[in-house]
DNA sequence: CTGAACATTCAAAGATATCTGAAACTAAGT
DNA sequence: ACTTAGTTTCAGATATCTTTGAATGTTCAG
């Protein structure tokens, strides 16, 4: 006989693996997003380490490694399990505006060099005007992503009640 | 004798060095940001690969192989000599509003990548709520991200005149 | 306090990605 | 057409990143 839960499940897990091979290649580790798309391609609210290690076929010490890299970027959090010996991991809720959240760090080191380059080259030389669009640039889309993530909360938010 | 100009070239090299080094730290080819910053902080308008070469200690191969990785995404651009035998580059207008918008392409694969697992799991299921947010999350930066880059165009065409 | 059940760490192995250098190729000048 | 400056390609060498697996650490239940 043909459980459909089960095939709901499979074709969960190969979108899940689709996205965690677009974002390896976009610069995340592999591993690290497969424990991520796993998570989010879940039926279940959470998995253990021993769960997500069994479905993705990697030691304790990838799965280890990987939950470490996703938890201070704010996309997966510890769940204290009643019962359960330990670790329950779970996909935050607004994880990826965390995430795109968190690229504001990389602008600002942008920001930062741009404008450490105007300083020593000036304002008038050719570099200078180059360096300088390059900050223009970096502080307009620190001041306005932060905005416009805000501006997606409340809206989704709102949405929602 | 202490030659003034060559303290500014050699202190606009490390600031490249320094921007080179964050960027290969979030995700871009360490050759390939070198060689981009190397033009970002040149005092030249344009460098041959040769120079590229020379100035960054690496072989002729490994400038080929990244201004072909950074052409095709904008940031830099063939530029037709007068005299010199072949191939200047140069770091673009509005290069980095360019690299940003790039971007979009990876958040449509986001996009859909949600809208997938939605299909599968139907809109009811936990799973299904947690894509769904997803899909609205991309969506909304899809739209929004172009609106933004072509606001900053404006302002700082605007600026410019 | 002890033992069981996990989780974490880390050295070594294995897999990837990247660079070099030389040969092959291209195009400009004569 | 030939020469030469300069670029691209690619196999092999090298460097870097990841994973494994076993040892070590931690926490909870009894």
């Amino acid at each position: 006989m043909h459980d459909a839960e089960d095939d709901v499940d499979h074709e969960l897990r190969e979108q899940a693996e689709k996205l965690a091979l677009t974002l390896s290649q976009g610069g995340m580790q592999k591993t690290t997003a497969r424990v991520m798309t796993a998570l989010l391609f879940s039926r279940r609210e959470t998995m253990t380490a021993g769960e997500l290690g069994e479905s993705l076929r990697i030691s304790s010490g990838a799965v280890s490694g990987a939950v470490n890299q996703l938890i201070p970027t704010g996309m997966i959090e510890r769940v204290p399990a009643p019962g359960s010996r330990r670790d329950h991991y779970r996909f935050r809720k607004h994880a990826w505006a965390t995430l795109m959240g968190n690229q504001n760090t990389l602008l600002a080191s942008m920001w930062d060099a741009a404008a450490g380059g105007v300083k020593i080259a000036g304002r008038e030389s050719l570099v200078g005007q180059r360096l300088d669009e390059m900050q223009d640039f970096y502080g307009f889309m620190q001041r306005e992503m932060a905005a416009l993530i805000d501006r997606w909360r409340e809206q989704y938010d709102a949405g929602q009640a």
